[in-house]
DNA sequence: CACCTCTATGTTAACGAAAACATCTATCTG
DNA sequence: CAGATAGATGTTTTCGTTAACATAGAGGTG
């Protein structure tokens, strides 16, 4: 725990000289430095960061709040953030807030004790306007969440139009009868997704046809129970659009559990391009989002409002289908 | 950015009183607290936590650094130990070093200039003579990684017992001729697990058969390799230990592909028990590592370190079997 | 009533660093 | 050679909070 006091002393200097020498800044002897050197790396000295965040009154940390992080969309967000805030000098103090409100506000309250010169909220719960009241007393930013509020900046990918061309891409492959498995419906990103499937048919003329809806959870079994409850109908889809991977995955398992051939019986096409899609057979067409790129953007613009001399790069934000083995052309 | 001081003119007291009355703390007459108060919410104020932390030479902040986030088993293990930490009122400060030495020990010297009270470890890169460095100068816990040292705390299994287990498991199954897919020889833990099945071999009198071992990176596609190493030979092993489940995947879609079944050809098992190894068909049998309680642990073992009243829960770190259904008794 | 104790509040110093300001010498310029 | 200037170093104050110490009135005890 040596201080900058405790080198002056050593030194025989006061502790503005030993400062300098440490910032190398101001004017020093030479000898007089070579010797402050000396002390410093004799008594293992660093500079105590918190004494100089108290003074210059910013901490260089970010804070980064996500719902959960063993959920790989977040990690990569992370990743994708705290790799830019790095190599611009600032740390990240990060939070799980379990998804659950209570946390995520509890969390970013200890923010406004000065512990962090910014807050980033990864797809947060709370209600909007809280943001607004968080807005109003720390630089904060919004990633993967619809704002309506003018004052809080954020970042958002609409999923509707990808989704609307991944259901295009179907019907380009001569499919018309074409289910939805649609996971829940109080996510607003899955909302938008159901949207594009309901655009897409709209747009081809194709009617809706509600039995072909099938509205479950967010997992894997959801796949399965999907599976089960279309293959109890008489005139069944040809192709699927799953609102997320792990459901597509669930579901193609179940099929094939059943004798059905993917793609040959039936087409799948999913959302999310999660690690696993590539790797099972046939591997998933789907829509990958650019997760790191968001995670990334969002530490750049964060950067920008604590320094507005930042360059923000350009990022294209958009979700990009990718086609592998899921689906069949049948015209 | 209000202060005490502009609370205590405010309120027309010193700022000792406000002091006391914000950690409710001494004697505060009741009518002048409540004006303080009223002040206070007035004003929107709160304790900047930056100066406490200088003053009680503590943030409550613990580094947590891991070779990357984006991979489940070090989010899991992040998750155990943020929990902990957070309900003990500490916040996490979070890093990823890409698995780079440099990395590494840049962000962990960081934590030298007494920005956290203590600095944890995830199966890092860095030589062990640097753990004697850091560990003398901040609370330092490594976490799943062998430590020769006697100076340096740390939380580790050693995967041989668990990697013995799942080839006698294979072995009580009637197995004889055993293939391991053996991942890189370089990363420690892999080798224990290598190390395991030999020691299960030669406790059941069976002969090492160099050909029967493949070695590789730690991958899907090494699985698909291995399928193919193994598939060219004319006495082929019945039973594959992978000494991680990706790799198990791996060569189980590529046997699949390549028409035979699990488990009625080939039995496997793998190691780990990724989320995945539940989700494919049949799901695989594997052997399952406490992520999350290491990490709990390792929180629970910082925090004794930092104030030794506090009590460490029991917690049995061994890795447990996971029997599903990618192994077929052949007596 | 002298003295103690409880209640209530204020003053000073400290945490470690650094910006702002001050001092002093040596050298240079006109 | 007076005065400006660059070089080298020191003193004071500030950042916001709080521990330690100081003060002072009210009420109680012997």
């Amino acid at each position: 725990m040596t201080t900058l006091k405790e080198i002056a002393k050593r030194a025989n200097v006061s502790v503005m000289t030993v400062s300098r020498v440490v910032k190398n800044s101001g004017y020093v002897n030479a000898e007089t430095r070579k010797l402050i050197e000396a002390v410093i790396k004799e008594l293992d000295y660093r500079p105590n960061e918190i004494a100089r965040s108290l003074h210059r009154s910013s901490t260089k940390n970010i804070l980064l709040i996500v719902p959960d992080i063993e959920n790989p969309f977040f990690a990569e967000m992370i990743k994708g953030t705290t790799t830019v805030l790095r190599q611009h000098g600032y740390q990240s103090i990060f939070a799980d807030s379990d998804g659950e409100i209570g946390n995520e506000k509890e969390i970013a309250e200890r923010a406004l004790s000065r512990i962090v010169d910014g807050v980033i909220l990864y797809c947060p719960r709370a209600e909007s306007a809280y943001f607004d009241f968080l807005s109003a007393r720390v630089p904060l930013l919004v990633v993967d969440r619809r704002i309506t509020s003018h004052a809080v900046d954020h970042i958002y990918i609409d999923n509707k139009p990808s989704a609307e061309a991944a259901v295009d891409y179907l019907i380009a492959n001569g499919h018309r009868d074409i289910g939805l498995i649609g996971g829940p419906q109080n996510v607003l990103a899955n909302l938008r997704r159901k949207s594009g499937y309901l655009a897409s048919l709209k747009a081809h003329g194709i009617p809706v046809n509600d039995q072909f809806m099938f509205f479950c959870g967010f997992e894997f079994e959801d796949g399965v129970s999907a599976f089960e409850y279309f293959s109890q109908m008489e005139h069944r889809p040809t192709a699927y659009f799953a609102t997320n991977d792990l459901m597509a995955l669930g579901f193609i398992q179940q099929a094939q559990e059943k004798g059905l051939a993917i793609p040959s019986d039936i087409s799948v096409v999913g959302f999310d391009n999660i690690a696993m899609s590539r790797l099972i057979s046939p591997a998933l067409t789907t829509v990958d989002n650019p997760r790191h790129d968001m995670g990334a953007l969002a530490a750049f613009r964060m950067l920008k409002k604590l320094d507005p001399t930042v360059e923000v790069p350009q990022f294209s934000l958009t979700n990009r289908m990718v086609i592998r083995g899921s689906v069949r052309n049948i015209t």
